[in-house]
DNA sequence: ATCCATTCGTTCAAGCATGAACATAATAGT
DNA sequence: ACTATTATGTTCATGCTTGAACGAATGGAT
């Protein structure tokens, strides 16, 4: 009764995959480090880069786009809507939903926190040539539609 | 003044490391839902994996493997000690560490979810050629390294 | 009209992760 | 031998994320 048959660290797609969680693991915790100046948390901008692609977004499209709960929007927008960053005002068709916008400081925090962000991948990318980097992109895609599957 | 210019979303680059984003937080959450039946976290299954490979690891390396604070060891082991899952015993040569062991219990769970893991990934990785795995493994390993000295 | 199911947002308690401050043990410098 | 520095692990307060339970609004079926 082989019970280790067939170890996942002999294989090379579980080592190559734990290569790809490493990299994410490592890069967002630098680019929390990196958005300390501008009192930012990553998962802040993320809200900040979708409002701005998607401007009177609801809350539950935007929990939907970042992949995280709709109780999570619930307790993360109120800081930034405090901040000035955020304006949220209710549909008048459907008075359920909420419509997301970005306000003139929000976008131009966004604009600063991209800067911020494009450098810290820039660095990281940079080691790729483009085709490596469109082919990785490309890869992952595949891998996320695979997964909403599951 | 063109606030606005090179868009991140214009840039390959960016666009390919949003994509590998997406893929691992989907991987992770689909890890974690289909751990329940253990009664496992991926965190947890990340010790169990790291005590296998190397027994007799201190919390502090152990710490540095996972890419977490060792504040966050030291809440993670009591749950798995008092499972039965990890043995913890004290360094006779330096009193300040403590020696980590999986136990017979720990092991054997921990064979039952890396049948779990391994199959997500499997199911993931199976859309890419072994080149182009072998490929993201190597891109990401060098990003990994490239972001530990920034 | 009236019920029923669904959707959107909120609230709340629980679990995790973090970083700072701390206690103890080891090590190096003098 | 003595102090200062470093290393290991713990404690604690804070903040983030989640999931379940809830209220309000919508839409559809009869």
């Amino acid at each position: 009764m082989n019970i280790k048959q067939e170890l996942p660290w002999d294989n090379p797609r579980f080592r190559n995959w734990v290569a790809v969680a490493r990299a994410c693991h490592v890069l967002e915790r630098t680019l929390a480090m990196k958005l300390v100046p501008l009192d930012l948390k990553p998962a802040q901008l993320d809200v900040l880069m979708n409002l701005y692609r998607h401007p009177g977004m609801s809350q539950h499209d935007l929990a939907r786009k970042l992949l995280v709960g709709r109780s999570n929007v619930t307790m993360l927008l109120p800081q930034l809507e405090t901040r000035g960053l955020v304006r949220r005002e209710g549909d008048e068709k459907d008075k359920r939903v909420l419509r997301l916008n970005l306000t003139e400081e929000g976008e131009a925090l966004l604009m600063k926190a991209l800067k911020v962000h494009m450098a810290l991948i820039e660095k990281a990318m940079s080691q790729s040539t483009p085709e490596q980097c469109d082919m990785i992109g490309e890869q992952m895609r595949k891998i996320a539609d695979v997964l909403k599957e599951a």
